[in-house]
DNA sequence: ATCGCCATGTTATAATATAACATACGTTTA
DNA sequence: TAAACGTATGTTATATTATAACATGGCGAT
């Protein structure tokens, strides 16, 4: 059984693993989802995509922007947010609200409702699924309303900066 | 058995209801809560806290700061932001990422980990507890990852919107 | 070849939030 | 009682995040 290391547990973004397998498959993915759909699969796009696919870091828009300028590309505000629009359309990138910052998606490719865990000290970002989250919105239908997004973020102390902080 | 409305069903608040028990049942349970904690209860921070009772709206800072304003009071954004943190500080108002807005608490005086449900159309806000909201953190915890809190905004339709769009 | 689409670029500004410092007033303390 | 202090409010300036509106340029379809 062959199984996708970043697929199975959340909590390894929090730690060393094989960051390449994480790029790579996503890079792929997202030429992959760009073919089919017949959208185009610009440089700016795909450096934009590089960045949040660099670590599990959060980006800023403005950090994006900085980062923009450094490779030569335009860096005013809209450059940067219509870019992060598409990807978030796309699937392929979150905003987190807790931090006003974006983040590669990590369940590439399924229709899902994510949710995320913050760790509030390295603000690393793990996406996990609805199931792992332990939200069932379906619950909470008994009241008169027609749910339709959630909006998940879960902040604490990941194991990493848990582990540091002992010491 | 007695019950209090504001209790039983968050979705009340997106319908007809007893305006005038929620206001006076929150106004109460400030007052009683400053006097114990020995907080001053001023003119500010109760003109601001009556604002956000005023119905269900959520309040942006600088919606805020137009009424105080014209309530005669300071207007500069610190002054709202300050006694906002305050209410939120003291458990009687939560803000709402979704909206950069803020509302007063509907679960006055007890500790809990609270999920709104945020109608898109109308931008009503009702809050709803942990276990109502389908959400168990529980769950998360197979991750390495130590949760401290989390922030949950469903988004979708009221009631009295969705009865409005169907007509 | 030109028209239209769409990505990118530019300019300006809106919306949200905080830092740093000033004033005012009641309480404690010398 | 006067000085010292704490805390709320007020003010000035600025930081941070985001969007509106319009301009340019390439590229494929007709």
């Amino acid at each position: 059984m062959k199984k996708n290391p970043t697929q199975k547990y959340a909590s390894i973004i929090f730690k060393k693993h094989n960051h390449n397998v994480c790029f790579n498959n996503a890079m792929k993915a997202f030429q992959k989802h760009c073919f089919e759909k017949n959208l185009k699969l610009t440089p700016l796009r795909i450096k934009v995509f590089e960045f949040l696919l660099r670590d599990h870091q959060p980006l800023g828009a403005y950090q994006i922007l900085d980062m923009l300028r450094d490779s030569g590309f335009g860096s005013t505000p809209p450059i940067a947010y219509r870019v992060l629009d598409f990807l978030i359309e796309q699937g392929f990138a979150h905003k987190i609200k807790r931090l006003n910052a974006f983040v590669a998606c990590s369940h590439l490719g399924s229709t899902h409702s994510p949710a995320f865990m913050i760790c509030r000290k390295c603000e690393k970002v793990a996406e996990i699924n609805e199931k792992e989250s332990g939200v069932n919105l379906k619950k909470a239908a008994p009241f008169d309303f027609k749910i339709e997004e959630a909006v998940i973020e879960v902040i604490g102390l990941c194991i990493s900066c848990i582990t540091v902080e002992a010491t």
